[in-house]
DNA sequence: GGGCTACTATGACCGCTGTCATAGTCGGGT
DNA sequence: ACCCGACTATGACAGCGGTCATAGTAGCCC
């Protein structure tokens, strides 16, 4: 959330992956994009001559490694990581976010997914490397615990499969029931699945 | 999919939800609805005077409907009902759908949920209607296989969490492998817990 | 037939969007 | 002083969107 004071373009890029997150791709306007960045409506075409496809492909690609990173910094603030744990440290994100700042916004790349996955290649692609770029760390997070490695990407492709779910039933609902639901009921099949390899 | 030789009101929430699910609900044209639907555009304010919000509503409605009555299909189908029988069913009919068809569509419920939950009121409570009507049939269908009735509801939140969450990733990648993924890794906990109550 | 309702048919309007074109500013290098 | 690149600033444009207004047609009842 911090935004910093990063460059312009930076900033452009982060306001649009939290405008599509909000409205969906279709319905964030490129005018709209620089003026909740603060910048000036020129340097769209300065810095985005690919136009608005390039602005939102950078923008889910954006979301991607942040997810990434993000399970690097769950881990770090568990003591005694399970894979469970870390499920419900990935809920948490989201419950905490919908309590404290309601049910606006979703996750971009299932926004990007929804609004461009027939109409524009190169966008269903990025948001196809930015899964990649999710489930990656997941996984791996996964086998470090000791889920055997040809379980740990099953694992991490269900994990973000029902997170991403139950975060459409809780926008919809606008409760994050569902959320909490998903982390319950996947917690102890996750956990079973260290304790079978160990 | 067989849209018979419904009136033209039909045809066109039918074309609607058919639109919405390839494209998102704001890159769906109203006159586009028409065209698809063989329906002369004069109709639209006719039998939708609410406008496209209505038009979305009802198709978003009848998604949910439309799942709903699936529901009910899967479980007459299979001879030997259990829970992950029904759920990898309820897998199989996209992966049917995206080895057959491509890849172009996706669930029109989610699609309204990312592309209208924070602007318009009426269609994210119209999409929690439909997740609600899907999720009810489910839970049912889970209790009459001997799931608790307090687990019922909370694992058919999971099955379609998962299941939509599935469908993104799959879109996205143009791989049905996340969906065959959280078919194969999901079926056991959802049988345990029938074995379980038994 | 007259009239009424259901439905169809167009055309126009206005707002908005992405994009292009053009020109301006600013800072540094030489 | 000069130039040049990076960036900013506007304005215009063409297209499309949903919606309104208005008029036309078809069928049916009395």
């Amino acid at each position: 959330m911090a935004q910093s004071v990063r460059g312009p373009r930076e900033r452009m890029v982060f306001s649009a992956a939290q405008l599509i997150r909000r409205d969906g791709v279709a319905a964030t306007g490129m005018r709209e994009v620089a003026a909740h960045a603060g910048a000036p409506r020129g340097s769209l075409q300065h810095y985005f001559p690919g136009g608005k496809e390039q602005l939102v492909n950078e923008a889910v690609d954006w979301a991607g490694r942040y997810a990434g990173k993000r399970v690097d910094r769950f881990l770090a603030a568990l003591d005694e990581p399970t894979p469970g744990g870390l499920f419900a440290e990935m809920v948490r994100q989201w419950t905490d976010e919908y309590e404290t700042a309601g049910f606006a916004g979703g996750c971009p790349v299932a926004a990007a997914t929804v609004d461009c996955a027939e109409s524009t290649a190169s966008t269903r692609a990025a948001a196809a490397a930015a899964f990649a770029g999710w489930t990656g760390p997941v996984a791996a997070a996964l086998t470090d615990m000791g889920v055997p490695e040809e379980r740990a990407g099953a694992l991490a492709t269900l994990m973000i499969s029902a997170l991403e779910g139950a975060i459409l039933m809780a926008r919809a609902e606008c409760d994050v029931r569902a959320l909490t639901t998903v982390a319950r009921e996947l917690g102890p099949l996750l956990d079973a699945a260290v304790r079978e390899a160990g």
